[in-house]
DNA sequence: TTGTACGCGTTATCAA
DNA sequence: TTGATAACGCGTACAA
């Protein structure tokens, strides 16, 4: 069943009865060749089923067409909107998009970055990923153009699209100090992202802005994953003097803190009122309703993928970097702490739900 | 910056003053070749960086060690794991992944699929596309070899990877037939999908296995979206004889229902209970805690793209049907209905969250 | 306007 | 065991 052969330039020629370059030239759409031939060029290829090798092209011209984009988990809701951003505007250029998982592994980051080498890639886009280390930097620096989405190099000029991590973090923390919040937990996520660090001194040097300090054991050192989550949240929850707010590292994040405060019979928001960060589509949802710092993360994943092809095109663009603007969406998850409840905004206590029977609601502010 | 050329075969052959085709043995592992030769090769390749062209030796092969998937749209959270799974397992292959977004259109997906074929890659996988129509059909049969994921066409013996619409569907029924539950919705997937179809057989010929007389009106045509649930829930909640439980379509799908559920002013899972399908990483979320039937989605991906591997090996491989099983995942969301309620089954009770004021619980069985 | 010839970097065939 | 040579399919200078 699979088919014979493709059909080639040669056989197009053949059919025509005329010369290889001419039916390129034509096929092309060059000028140097007459409607009547093109037009006979056209036909025969057509009736052949004749498409041009892209690889053969790729050889001829160094060039593939290709795309590789490094990401550490496709199936992480929170990072698949960036890839699908890039290829939005990659597929529009007539460019296709090879997919790697690098579980934010080093090794596999490597192993997958010198297999787009080694298929001639015209471009990377590198999003969280490892990108300071000798190895690493090597071959960024020896191959081809890229940019890196969301973590970057302290040392380098290199191409970046990002996310403003002051902005909305300062939003949120006005608003949630606004209600009244004075103890408030902050999940920091990973050491080695760029971005995890910025957050954490924007979170320090704005609530020094409110004469709030931040004690130590209010930082908790994790991850952006639920199970982070849940292990921050059980960290917290166990505290003596136990926050009224937390700031999550992201919105996956943020539910598992949720998940733990729920377990260990706090309720949410009214014992302990919680922020996200991303906006994933289901942070909307009613059960779920949370309050989060919006990252447009396919609009970055788009930024990334237009400023890839600008250096693809004119390597001699000079390095660039975007940020995108994040700002707080006000949901349900955030309310005024338990002490001075009795709060009157119906909307938001309407959407608080009741814990199981098993309430320990020693609701504690300072 | 960007280097210098990078060093092929040539530069090899000619630092250490042996032919062209001596280096390729040499570095292919081939055995005609001295293992001293082979040792100074080695030392000069990687002396000199060098490392094949993949372009170049596609061409040469044949073989692009390149997979191609179609997909609707990777950011959408219950479809992203079958790329997972795929990738898991062509990257274990030496092969790479070519990622094309099809969003469920036609016209995109055979551009793709051209594409695709143009830069001969050895394979593709499709997952829930089109399959039928006449202009697919040619292009999938005068390729490469290809898998089909949980779409299918009813006229070609073609490879296929699904699940088993029955078994999980089943389990459910009977579970939300044994609470007591007499009047089930059910949202239908769309019309163009294989095992929406199926599942809607099932769904009948179970009920029917019950006596449950299903008429018309409990089968709403729908989609696997949260917009289509949100649809499907307003329908069913504005019935005057309303369904006691839904079937939806897919997770995203149910939380849809759930939600336009809420906004009338219903319970869940008190006025009405929801089942899922997928079992999204979500779906255990205690804020959500939605009784579903679990596709292994992953899983499939893998199985896909072994199958895939196997007919690139050897390409007499006989078609080959794969049907991975899906069971209930019993979580909140399903309750005795209404009118019986009283329930002893402490642990499911005391998971349902209460409502807000405007309850308009007027809960009807038959 | 059309045709010839070469090279892109490999691997495979066959002769030495 | 090694080496010369011919493809793979295309684009492009250059000659006709």
């Amino acid at each position: 069943m699979r088919d014979k052969k493709r059909a080639t330039i040669k056989d197009v020629a053949q059919e025509t009865g005329l010369a290889l370059s001419t039916v390129s030239n034509a096929l092309a759409g060059k000028s140097n060749v007459s409607d009547r031939t093109r037009a006979r060029v056209e036909v025969a290829a057509e009736r052949l089923g004749y498409r041009a090798s892209a690889v053969a092209r790729a050889l001829r011209m160094q060039r593939s067409f290709t795309i590789g984009v490094l990401i550490a988990d496709v199936s992480n809701p929170s990072s698949a909107d960036f890839v699908r951003g890039v290829e939005d505007v990659v597929s529009r250029e007539k460019c296709t998009l090879l997919l790697c998982n690098t579980d934010g592994d080093e090794e596999k980051q490597l192993a997958h970055m010198r297999t787009l080498i080694d298929r001639q890639v015209d471009g990377m886009v590198l999003i969280s990923q490892h990108c300071s280390s000798p190895k690493v930097r090597e071959l960024l620096d020896s191959s081809v153009p890229f940019v890196l989405v969301q973590r970057r190099s302290a040392k380098h000029k290199d191409n970046y699209v990002g996310s403003d991590n002051c902005e909305g973090l300062r939003q949120a923390i006005h608003y949630v100090h606004s209600l009244g919040h004075r103890r408030i937990g902050f999940v920091q996520g990973p050491e080695d992202s760029s971005s995890a660090r910025e957050r954490l001194e924007t979170f320090l040097s704005t609530a020094d802005g409110f004469r709030l300090k931040v004690e130590q054991d209010l930082i908790y050192h994790g991850d952006y994953t639920f199970e982070g989550g849940l292990e921050a949240g059980q960290y917290f929850c166990a505290m003596r003097r136990r926050p009224t707010c937390v700031l999550a590292s992201s919105d996956i994040n943020a539910l598992g803190v949720i998940h733990s405060a729920l377990d260990a019979g706090l309720d949410v928001p009214k014992d302990l009122s919680v922020v996200g960060l991303d906006d994933i589509s289901l942070a909307s949802f009613r059960r779920i309703d949370l309050t989060t710092i919006q990252l447009q993360k396919r609009d970055m994943g788009i930024a990334a993928a237009e400023l890839l092809m600008k250096q693809v095109w004119q390597p001699l663009f000079r390095p660039q970097k975007i940020i995108l603007p994040t700002k707080l969406i006000i949901r349900g998850s955030v309310i005024r702490p338990a002490q001075k409840s009795r709060d009157k905004s119906k909307k938001l206590s309407a959407r608080g739900s009741v814990g199981d029977g098993s309430i320990l609601s020693t609701a504690i502010a300072e």
